[in-house]
RNA sequence: GCUGAGGUGCCGGAGUGGACAAUCGGACUUGUCUGUAAAACAAGCGCUCGAAAGGGCUACCUAGGUUCGAAUCCUAGCCUCAGCA
């Protein structure tokens, strides 16, 4: 099978902006792309083939979900996520290094038997610096990742591009914890990459499981909103062998103008032959940010989630003056009442298959009764929308016209 | 017609002499969401004054009554449901 290769096609002369394409053993994406989310190993509601249609090259698995349900046992009997899944494309894997993060200061567990929450005094996760102790959201019962263990079940899921054990650094901190955090990920960097290059190896797994493909490792950044700290991060994961560069510990609160911040300080630092990834950052005006300073690749769950939560993908100018719904410029909230007689499409322009066949009265319709198919086609939508962005944008940087297209798309005044 | 049960906020349904503007659901309204414990979560939900703490008013079918005090007890009326005719 082909290796992993980054292929910079293009680089735009007005901005940082590049148009790439990234060669995996599952096929190529496409660049600048967003990484749709499918923590569990699916993306909510949609099929694989309904993915491939609406344009997505890969999405992003995580190994802490994975490693407590189903569980390695039944990712080596499955021969990997590929086959698990269904889906013969790239696959990414995040580390689990978030969930150290995300799963800090939750205060409930959800129980096995459904609904019912059960308040456990002890925290979920625990850092060490050996690794992190984690608590199973589903049973409680403790896990210990280190980095040479996510690697290894990363290396058992056989994605195309795993991501290197960190710690995502919360927000706020202050300069000593962020430092102590930065130093942490870089020494489980310097580990994963250890494991990752041991497993590739000794091929112990790959022969019993997807393959002998070439699986490619991520370093990531961290190093909160201080710029000595970004730009030693920068320094260090890019000096390590890495396959691909990770930011990571960005929008974990901080605010728009901090992230920015923390991408022209950090991107100018990085290799050109080498892929960059933001980690999950992908709302619509981040996008712009994030591609015009020469990101790669992006996951975001926003496109997704807020789908289900009734929270639609529309162009700027197509957003109604009478829609308070929300603040965010490229929303439109369904389930307002004001929409229960719309019938028109979710957004005009969009040539997806909701819009093309329903109206907002019944996408409407739907979410109130909670009919089920309304997730699928929210889901739909919304990706459809955020990929047609990202064939606009590659197309743009292709013939020179990406900042055009973004002054078009973030400063278009909303009709009134 | 007889017998029995009952009428509580938009709906369902607790409460059965003071701690009741009334538990709890649902609906509804608003808000939140960026490497997904998320088809989730949070707040509000009689009217009104207040930034808030808190206050005022009107309320548990209707009309009377008992009581210091009633959604809760008594009387009458109206209505609903179940069983029997």
């Amino acid at each position: 099978m082909a290796p992993f290769r980054f292929e910079l096609l293009h680089q735009d002369k007005k901005s940082r902006a590049r148009l790439g394409r990234i060669h995996t053993p599952h096929g190529d994406i496409q660049t600048p792309a967003f990484v749709a989310v499918g923590t569990q190993g699916s993306v909510k509601s949609l099929t694989p083939d309904e993915l491939k249609d609406l344009g997505v090259d890969v999405f992003m698995v995580n190994t802490y979900h994975m490693y407590l349900r189903p569980g390695m046992d039944v990712m080596k009997k499955v021969g990997g996520l590929h086959a698990f899944m269904g889906w013969n494309k790239p696959i990414m894997t995040d580390s689990g290094g978030f969930q150290v993060f995300s799963l800090a200061r939750k205060k409930y567990l959800a129980s096995d038997t459904g609904n019912q929450s059960i308040k456990i005094d002890h925290p979920l996760v625990k850092i060490t610096e050996d690794g992190v102790e984690f608590r199973s959201h589903w049973d409680g019962s403790k896990h210990l990742f280190t980095p040479k263990f996510s690697m290894e079940l990363q290396w058992l899921m056989g994605a195309d591009i795993h991501i290197a054990f960190d710690d995502c650094t919360p927000y706020p901190v202050t300069f000593p914890q962020a430092k102590k955090s930065m130093e942490r990920t870089h020494r489980w960097a310097k580990e994963s990459l250890k494991a990752h290059r041991h497993l590739r190896g000794v091929k112990v797994f790959t022969s019993e499981v997807s393959g002998n493909h070439y699986q490619a490792l991520y370093g990531s950044i961290q190093g909160s909103i201080f710029e000595k700290l970004r730009k030693q991060s920068a320094k260090v994961i890019s000096g390590m062998d890495f396959d691909g560069i990770a930011i990571g510990g960005v929008s974990v609160g901080e605010g728009k103008k901090e992230m920015v911040q923390v991408l022209d300080w950090v991107t100018p630092l990085l290799p050109k032959d080498t892929p960059r990834h933001v980690l999950g950052v992908g709302e619509i005006d981040d996008i712009f940010e994030l591609v015009s300073r020469g990101i790669d690749t992006f996951d975001c769950v926003q496109p997704t989630r807020l789908a289900r939560m009734g929270r639609l993908l529309v162009g700027n100018k197509q957003i109604y003056k009478s829609d308070k719904s929300t603040n965010r410029k490229f929303e439109i909230d369904i389930t307002k009442k004001e929409y229960s007689k719309d019938t028109k499409p979710i957004d005009a322009a969009c040539m997806c298959y909701t819009c093309k066949h329903f109206s907002r009265a019944y996408v409407h319709h739907l979410f109130r009764v909670r009919e089920l198919l309304v997730y699928r086609l929210a889901t739909i939508h919304n990706i459809h929308f955020i990929n047609t962005l990202m064939e606009d944008i590659r197309s743009s940087i292709a013939d020179g016209t990406f900042l055009e297209l973004t002054r078009q798309y973030l400063y278009h005044k909303p009709r009134g």
